[in-house]
DNA sequence: GCTGGAAGTTACAGACCGGTAACACCCTAG
DNA sequence: CTAGGGTGTTACCGGTCTGTAACTTCCAGC
């Protein structure tokens, strides 16, 4: 019962979360659609009564992480109003926190590894997702009064995805377990700089 | 005929010559024997012949791949002989070229991705193979004289690894252009640091 | 209680998958 | 010339995949 998620909730929500779940934990590819909505107790029919496709369901996937990573962002405001310096920290902290959580990467990474077609659906909301979270640590930098603000969110979403791709492949044990250590120190150093 | 790759050799090396380039291109689960078989100018027969499954065929692809990386490495003694920090800065060029080379990540970690059974034999070779690169970046720092070799190396492939899955994503327009600057300011910043 | 739509069930289509059996072929070593 | 191993060919097995059709069952709103 791993994959459970059988919640009495409407058919639609059980089906795209056991999906979201799923998907995270076997890969898309290894994934059918006859294993998601048994998981979800359901059926293959009410699915692609909701879904056009499966492809559409990973897209809709995709976003709903999209959202949840979104929700982050608030817990961050929430959590130190106005200090944006201190969210900055926070957003390290729980990207550290994410590198020990499970096994697994980032799903819309892993989602681009596996989807190689150059014109499938989901590349597109990969993409534009990626880069909405890029605007948004980029300016949480430049409101925590950091000058070179690109270079540093560029550097520290690299070092993340990184980490998470090494936790994948070599383990939790390998180098991202210096990831706090690396962001920190680049945060400082960001901060020590002039302000261009 | 985008993967011919027929040239006339033996089979076994067409093989895995073949399937090296369409794992690459379309991932591991998106090729099949088949395909692979066709592409090379024979059959299956022949693959099961020379590799006893498709598993063992994938190990032997990535073992190929850190076999050609390993090369790589020779190029920079070759061409800096003694000069280690000169062959850090040719390993940072390097890793550049890869991300303009085409949209798609590091076989390895991208194996990794789709494969996700944790006890699928080409996790072991993954991990073993992502240790010795590892192991030869941090000698490398160490032997340039840096202080912390170790976590220089360490943020170095974060940063490289974090960058490939960014062209992945994003192409290669997205932060990953910036992996460069990031990396020489690194190595300056640590050659700067006092040697611990 | 009736009705209408959502959900469940069963069966199926058509394609592809990894892997194997049986047999014909060719080409080189002796 | 001949023997034998590597190779090619065809057909097949059992399973899985996405997606659909036709039908039944359930349940909430009236």
């Amino acid at each position: 019962m791993t994959d459970g998620v059988v919640e009495r909730s409407r058919p639609r929500d059980r089906i795209l979360e056991t999906a979201r779940d799923m998907f995270h934990k076997h890969g898309i590819k290894g994934v059918g659609v006859d294993a998601i909505t048994e998981a979800a107790g359901t059926n293959k029919m009410t699915l692609y009564r909701h879904f056009e496709s499966k492809d559409e369901l990973i897209v809709e996937c995709l976003r709903a992480n999209a959202a949840k990573a979104g929700a982050m962002w608030d817990t961050f405001e929430a959590e130190f109003p106005g200090d944006k310096l201190a969210q900055l920290h926070a957003w390290v902290r729980k990207a550290a926190a994410m590198l020990n959580a499970d096994g697994r990467g980032c799903d819309m990474a892993n989602a681009a590894a596996e989807l190689t077609e150059p014109d499938h659906p989901a590349r597109l909301v990969i993409k534009e997702l990626k880069e909405a979270q890029r605007e948004r640590l980029v300016t949480l930098c430049r409101d925590a009064g950091i000058g070179q603000a690109e270079l540093l969110a560029d550097t520290l979403s690299l070092l993340f995805e990184g980490a998470r791709v090494s936790v994948q492949t070599v383990g939790a044990e390998g180098p991202s377990t210096q990831f706090v250590r690396m962001a920190e120190g680049l945060i400082v150093s960001f901060r020590g700089a002039a302000a261009g």
